[in-house]
DNA sequence: TTATGTGCAAAACATTTGCAGGAGT
DNA sequence: ACTCCTGCAAATGTTTTGCACATAA
């Protein structure tokens, strides 16, 4: 299935079907924790022990020009990568550094009123909440840095 | 002026007013345009020569602690600082890289939902544009990388 | 006079790139 | 065959840190 989308999405791309890709395209799509690239380095290693970071990188760009991933801006040190394509917002939580989905509709006219206030041709948004999920908030300090 | 707000906003925090910190803070009081630390850096400089980078760096931190300066997540290489921080979106131009204030209202109960959505306590968000400033969008080929 | 801040140099990160050999079509 | 992809190593760009001296309170 995974194979099924990707060499799908490679058609007429001049983009080839790779183990590399499509382990780190079957591992994205079977999470929701929105791996950052050195963690989907450290899972597709088990499968293929020879993949270096720089070829995670590599792919998660060709991945996002396919338009199989995204990558999120959540405002941590390193970005955060997600095989849901549609637009949705996501919370970082401020004392574990998680990232989660948020699923709320998107505020209507966002980007219209967007544009007449900045005179911008607005192509999108991110939206991203902070807080501190159920698990820092029980831990009476919320203080770790990430 | 901004000795004013300086000297006031260290005001038994243990913090000290200094040359450095007033030129950051007067620079980025003067400016709408969102500078990075090493843009802030270049300025100054004509004022004190001797300042280094690392200085910019740990007195933008000591300013947000203070609460006289935010940090901008634009989805940049290089983090972007605002002497405006009360809460307000941004607008990122994807062809040059300039980071522009949009003035629209924030959604209602925007947070509030979130919240219901998530399960987090929330305690504020970040809503950045992307699109084209009328400069870009001129020259028929939008495609400079930063 | 004592804590806090600074310059300098080096380290720590995340991410990108050059190159020679390997895999996909 | 011919292009695209990979591993390795080294480079890049941003931000942080250790330390000895300087400055603010």
């Amino acid at each position: 299935m995974t194979q099924q989308r990707l060499s799908e999405a490679t058609k007429g791309t001049g983009r080839s079907v790779t183990r590399q890709r499509e382990a780190i395209l079957e591992f994205l799509q079977g999470t929701t924790s929105h791996p950052t690239a050195m963690q989907i380095f450290d899972q597709v290693r088990d499968e293929l022990p020879h993949i270096t970071l720089a070829t995670v990188y590599r792919n998660l760009t060709v991945l996002q020009e396919l338009g199989l991933v995204q990558e999120l801006e959540a405002g941590t040190a390193s970005a955060h990568f997600d095989a849901v394509v549609r637009e949705h917002c996501h919370v970082r939580c401020l004392g574990c550094g998680r990232v989660d989905d948020v699923e709320i509709p998107d505020p209507e006219n966002l980007d219209e009123s967007a544009h007449v206030a900045s005179g911008y041709t607005i192509t999108g948004h991110h939206l991203v909440f902070e807080g501190y999920c159920q698990t820092c908030r029980e831990a009476t300090q919320p203080d770790q840095t990430n």
